[in-house]
DNA sequence: TATGAATGAGGTTTCATTCAT
DNA sequence: CATGAATGAAACCTCATTCAT
């Protein structure tokens, strides 16, 4: 029999992965979510009892939707050049969408105050057949020779980082919010092609 | 008549730069600064008169300092892959020494607590000096064609992300520190060689 | 057209008894209460409008069976020491069933927060109707002469404190709650005995 | 080299043991102390970090000061009968003076918030000496033979209680506070007569 | 130069209560 | 009859800051 769900719970959730990833307001308060969310700040301890039970489970969605996303190309049968494409689109997305998610993540791991983050053994296991991918790409010279780890570390470089950073390159190179946005347009392929020389 | 300067500005200066930039504590507090560094918090206080200003000291003299080094690179006379060599060393010494220097300074902008970072008319002169030589090494054929911001966005980002997330990457990968180290030594050639083609 | 009766209204008033002045749990809230009686907060509510009414239903009946149940004996025809005697086992059974009930009163009366606890003016008649029998006692010889108030107060001492303090006196005479109860048990006499020197 | 006191830790720590233990008021919050000291809310905090702390030192003082009395008594070399009456009139003097410790100090123990009583060793071991004393002067006839506990908790019933329910006698007996205090005053003789047969 | 004392502002959390179903 | 949703008031606690020495 359910119960009346008014959507509070998932509009409170939202707006806090909207707060923290999408703006990058790492310091918010409850006080600043309950405003952004229009409910009172009692209502966002009525669903989840604390900030930091809060901030688990925006982390646990937002982590699981990406990776199921990620492992579900890494595992696909499409060739390997076609894998990297979807996956720079993918991980392109998120980080438009969410620049400041990994920087969360990491800005509390090192303040220590919560668990947020553990790697389940589920996406270990995917990363490790991925590399083991990307090693056979190298071995068959289809990709230049490196640690296949380094090969996924400027993947992820050239496609998250220069999100991360507008604000500050925004101001370094005088560019208006339209004008970086084309260049991001611009990084998809770009970013392919270094990959694969 | 200069009074005895016992060091103890300079002591917080470094201790706050290590915490914040190196540990990557976003959230420490005045006590966490005054602790780290043995002195008072109140001494804080009296020599920087609100934890602001000794946020605004310390990324003057950090930025200035890194700023400083690299406009020596690019306004020099060296060829331009000596000088894409010596920048990928800079930015990466610095990264390394302090990797949380730039997600501080962004997330400072995005609170919009501070006025902490205004990119001085001369680093802006710099900038543009520098994205013009790119465009004639490429208009040279000696680099892939590309905009050149895009290519300055490329450098930054395989040299300064995989220290940002270093923390996260350690346990995506199962690795030890030594390891990481021995991956981010490895990176200097690789970028170069990227970057080049 | 009477409602259908669910007991529920009764099962909170009787829960709320048994955390407040069985188990002590003074700070107790609604919540708690809900709990322990398998109901949700809002019921309480439901039934009592308000905290405050259900402490002072809770409190009213408490009160008014043990008020009669007291009067009944101080107004019967049994003989004196048979009437103490009584008596001391009605509080005695009150109190090893209810220890805190006592406390949590003048806890309440303290904190100013509730009018709880009005002495209803045929109980001072009743009060006044045995301090005369005790004094009558007194003039007969029956009991050593003292200030009959001071005998009815002896009389509550010895036979409510000790079950008050019990948690500490456990602790004090490294006593198991088997013996303490067996030292409850003894008491009855014991205390007939006090008071009839 | 003494750093300058000033009295305020000392103040606070009185205030509560006034408010908590003297007036009784359980339910005093961190600010209704303050507002009795005459300081911030932010000062408790500053010498106690947290309200339990407050409560523990409250407590750890108050007790000690109690049970070092008792001890001294307890192993004093005076005549059994002194020492009982120097007992009561050291429990009493602090039961008038702070009536509601002991119930708070039970209050905190049943909710169990906080570790606030341990009966330390040296403790009981008066305790376990005294209980031996009264065992001697039993068998030597000088008392009622009972149980060596049975006669603590008599002593300590008569004495404490009235003062515990002091507000609910005033009211079954409309007595004034002039009146309460003048029974209490009785009662020192009173107590030792019934104790002593 | 340096710091202990004290506090105002603001953070998270809990509680009793009301509303709508 | 009963309860999930939502909240205002108020509790505890922390932080940056000021003051006096």
């Amino acid at each position: 029999m359910p119960v009346r769900d008014t959507g509070t719970e998932q509009l409170i959730k939202d707006t806090a992965k909207h707060v923290f990833f999408a703006e990058g307001r790492l310091h918010a308060t409850t006080q600043d979510i309950a405003n952004a969310a229009g409910v009172s700040r009692t209502s966002l301890h009525y669903y989840f009892r604390s900030k930091d039970v809060l901030l688990q489970k925006v982390f646990t969605e937002a982590l699981s939707g990406l990776s199921s996303r990620l492992n579900a190309v890494m595992e696909s049968e499409m060739p390997f050049k076609e894998k990297i494409k979807k996956m720079v689109d993918i991980v392109l997305t998120e980080a438009i969408a969410y620049p400041y998610q990994e920087t969360f993540l990491i800005t509390e791991m090192l303040s220590g105050n919560s668990n947020i983050y553990e790697q389940k053994e589920k996406n270990h296991h995917h990363t490790n057949s991925f590399l083991k991918q990307i090693k056979a790409e190298m071995d068959a010279g289809n990709i230049k020779a490196m640690n296949p780890v380094q090969f996924m570390m400027n993947l992820f470089s050239l496609t998250t980082y220069p999100l991360i950073v507008r604000p500050l390159q925004k101001k370094m190179f005088k560019l208006t919010d339209k004008q970086y946005n084309q260049l991001m347009d611009e990084r998809k392929n770009l970013i392919c092609n270094m990959i694969f020389q």
